[in-house]
DNA sequence: GCCATTCAGGTACGATGTACGCAAACCGAG
DNA sequence: CTCGGTTTGCGTACATCGTACCTGAATGGC
């Protein structure tokens, strides 16, 4: 039977330890992995490539189709290893403000760390062990307060929308200089600078200028301004919550 | 002066009808964009290549960048074209609940016409005219409640990512689906189905279980299930309205 | 009618994902 | 120890992509 249906890559787990004949496997799942996080932690995930994955394995491109079924499939196994870092307790701890503050901090601080994380996870509707991990955890922290479980879906799914497009706010444009090579203070000035300030300099958006003029928490530290919304959201759960 | 200055797209502006010599131009950004929309409609993104969108023309490829400096501002270009579509009233009416939703309305519209659209705003930050245009009129929906400017760029934040997050689950399977080459219906049980039965016969994971198998509104008409989300990020802000 | 200017688009290059096939490494059976 | 089946390592090859460069054709002002 042929396995080229299309499946998963969490239906197709690597090729165990055996003890039957052939060569024995030199590389990992695990060990390209990192290889391909490491990569695209420095130089954005244009940059990781089958070929340059390999080659900084000291192998050949197509060893890695031993391990891996296709690029997309390594992604997601990416997307997992970097939702491995959230580290939670076992059982939410029964303060359900605490444990949802802890899921976003760490969410962030992974994003953070691996600022290819929260475009890949939008692209590909990926169900890796830990994402469904630290799913089940904020689900949990919900759990047991008189919500049904559409409403715990739904207050969680908010929670997930605020951290992801605050996270884009915070390295979007970060990611948008690296990847036209320019340091980024530069690129801010030279490049979406001068839009801005023509658009600033029409007149013809007065809210959209006020809103850049006149905000008084754009000029927060990123942690605070994260931790600001993330109150808000939170409160608008609280809301629902007896 | 050499115009490789990185600048974006909307600093660029087509070239203006002239009456110097030189042969005229026999094609526009606007139907190069149309076009492209139209093939990324029918057949996916990732089928929008500069050749293909030629072809579809009767040109050749490279004449295309005559008239857009690269392929990733004609993305900036069809995000542009699918907002023009969002259709509202030159200035909010005073109900701000009623303008809100319709703009949500109109970009959940826009959004199933061009299911490209979402995965490309994720992708690129980009402030296209029509854009804009949305975006200030829902500011406008919230100016003049006591509500400072941080406060409405906030909730205006929130709706967005409601709108992009209902939409992304309503049709990201199904684009998931289109890429793969196999009907909806026929991927969903083949391909995600077996994984997802796995996860909830794990018992691993029993809250996301009862989140897929107890579920009231996950078997609504699509339009309602939006709507009821939709109504509960209003509510959200209401709150803070007197 | 000449000429500077602009557009059309063919050719070409480097890079990508990955299908295919063969050689080398390995283990168990004889 | 030998041999054969099995599995891995990976070089080669191909289709496809964005796009740099260049030639030739079209155009309007003088």
């Amino acid at each position: 039977m042929p396995d080229d249906e299309p499946t998963s890559i969490w239906m197709l787990p690597e090729r165990q330890e055996r003890s039957g004949p052939g060569r024995r496997p030199g590389y990992s799942r695990e060990q390209i992995t990192r290889t391909a996080v490491r990569i695209a932690d420095a130089e954005g995930v244009e940059a990781t490539t089958m070929r340059r994955i390999a080659s900084e394995l000291a192998t050949g491109a197509m060893s890695l189709y031993r391990y891996v079924p296709k690029r997309d499939d390594l992604f997601d196994l990416m997307i997992d290893m970097a939702m491995s870092e959230i580290e939670l307790p076992d059982d939410p701890s029964g303060d359900w403000r605490a444990d949802l503050s802890l899921v976003a901090d760490q969410t962030r601080a992974a994003a953070l760390r691996h600022s290819w994380l929260i475009g890949l996870l939008a692209g590909r509707p990926t169900l890796g062990p830990h994402l469904l991990r630290v799913h089940e955890f904020a689900l949990g922290a919900l759990d047991g307060r008189g919500l049904d479980i559409d409403d715990i879906t739904a207050f969680v799914g908010m929670l997930n929308d605020y951290v992801h497009s605050a996270i884009r706010r915070e390295i979007g444009w970060l990611e948008e200089a690296r990847r036209s090579g320019l340091d980024p203070e530069r690129w801010k000035r030279d490049y979406i600078g001068p839009y801005v300030r023509q658009i600033v300099e029409s007149g013809a958006y007065p809210l959209f200028s006020r809103s850049l003029l006149e905000s008084r928490t754009a000029h927060l530290p990123p942690a605070e301004r994260f931790r600001h919304g993330l109150d808000r959201v939170l409160d608008g759960i609280g809301a629902h919550i007896t």
